[in-house]
DNA sequence: ATCAATTATACTCACAGTGAGTACAATAAG
DNA sequence: CTTATTGTACTCACTGTGAGTATAATTGAT
């Protein structure tokens, strides 16, 4: 065994996402030793970073060339056995950060736009619950809790069957079930990047809610039809149009432009533009998804 | 100036709350160097501790002899500034976490149990707003934003002006508004950890509602008006005694014991227990404050 | 023994959201 | 001119929630 080195590394990671194409997508590097998709992750210099913020701003815009704008810190992670070779390395502890960015711009070096739904593959339920979850997932599950009703309770819970419905924010509730009963389906990432991803994702899903943070990731103007398909992208569930709309005049986060916009064929849709000044003004000023379509 | 070192450490910071007494109190140690009362703090063994939340539990035990049931890992720090001595310790990266412990035992060291509410006296709205809020901090806040529409909305919203009403999650919001407008009263703590413990009283008011941390902080039988105290120390709102009543019986999260319990005059109050099973069982399990009496 | 204080219950009621559905209007591609 | 596609206008039932009124059950104090 070799001996440890008793210095602690902090790495900045950074779980960016983007939504194009009616996807959400994660930018992803290569993790070096294991080939994977990796979040990017770099390290935080202790002299001349002033916060860590900062510091996760800076190695970003260098490594990809983004320059972000919103942040927001996630959690931080620092289990010894989250890396095999923390060994020869010493410790690392790394605090994730959450990052939107506006479009999924070319980008520089080995970065890499990815679906967020090929590392997560089950939390996409716009179609519906999605074949593989229901014709293996479920049933192993049921296979998995058969002998104990606390995990009966839990995965129903999780997966909205019987009495609880579908949350789309239970993502990491269902990416621990599906990790410990060993049924996770879809694309591997290095290290623990996959639970960070997910932890990002439910994050956002809940956020998006009481805050106005899904213009982030939209134009300058946009259809509301267009803003629809990003919630919808982002929740993993179709939403009900009317109810959607009507949630959306009585936050009063948008306000038309005048000018139409045609793309496809049908009656043209205005276009809109979020009301920046609204952000401090109603007490939970969020696009809170309503139903399901 | 001192020659920095370029060493990172990485300290666990707690917020350990507890509620006695209908007044919710955070358990304080002294600063070395500015002889404030501080959150405890112990250094990370990047060698020994397995995880950061075990390395936590640890320390904590052993300076001041609690054990920890529930934690939960709050946000980290590291703002190069944040320290004014880090030019000569070397950079301090520090993960707070908060922890709800059953009763105000005694402690051992210098560790010692202080009402929250000194530290943030705007906090406590149980008597109505309190007098110096009414009387001092708004008008200066009126002054303090006069010329700023922006500021006007944001010091009515966070203080539940006009439309909006006083919610009491928004802690944070209200400890920045202060800071910003300097106007913050209450007692001091070291560094930043008034700050921190105003995170951690907002997270904490958030997490009622929606899963059932409170019993963390009860005995193993209470009555429901001992429940609803123990809330409302911690919201810092006083409720509607029968609608919390309703709300409980809704979230099927305590059941009766049978017995009665007497102690102040009038009619004996029935004990209850919670029921831990219902943990995983509902969607959103939380005692929800619902309004103000 | 009576009263005041204190706590526990039982209901009611209005109002705001919310999930869901029906119907129809406007436009463009084919 | 048909059809596909998107935008709007309403309706409706149901649930939660904030609030209020009234009454029952106790016990300590006078």
């Amino acid at each position: 065994m070799h001996k440890s080195s008793s210095a602690i590394r902090v790495g900045l990671n950074a779980t960016i996402l983007a939504v194009t194409e009616e996807a959400p997508r994660v930018l992803t590097a290569t993790h070096e030793r294991s080939a994977l998709p990796a979040l990017p992750f770099g390290p935080l210099d202790p002299l001349q970073d002033r916060t860590l913020e900062l510091g996760l701003r800076g190695w970003v815009r260098g490594q990809t060339g983004f320059e972000l704008g919103y942040v927001e810190q996630l959690y931080t992670f620092g289990d010894l056995d989250r890396d095999p070779y923390a060994d020869v390395d010493g410790r690392v502890i790394s605090v994730a950060y959450l990052a939107l960015v506006r479009e999924a711009a070319p980008t520089l070096g080995t970065a890499r736009w990815r679906d967020v739904y090929a590392f997560l593959p089950w939390e996409d339920f716009r179609q519906g619950p999605p074949n593989f979850v229901t014709k293996d997932i479920l049933p192993a599950l049921d296979a998995w809790a058969k002998d104990s009703p606390w995990r009966q309770e839990r995965y129903k819970v999780a997966f909205g069957l019987d009495e609880s419905r579908w949350d789309p924010e239970r993502v990491l509730e269902r990416y621990e079930l599906l990790w410990e009963s060993d049924l996770l389906a879809g694309e591997k990432m290095a290290l623990d990047h996959r639970r960070i991803l997910a932890t990002a994702l439910g994050r956002l899903r809940a956020k998006i809610r009481y805050r106005p943070v899904v213009f982030e990731l939209m134009p300058e103007t946009f259809t509301l039809f267009q803003l629809q398909r990003v919630v919808e992208a982002l929740a993993g569930v179709r939403l009900h149009k009317q109810n959607f709309r009507r949630l959306l005049e009585n936050g009063r986060l948008v306000e038309g432009t005048g000018e139409t916009f045609t793309e496809t064929r049908g009656r043209p849709a205005e276009l809109f533009r979020f009301r920046r000044h609204v952000v401090g003004e109603r007490p939970s000023a969020g696009v809170a998804y309503p139903s399901r379509a």
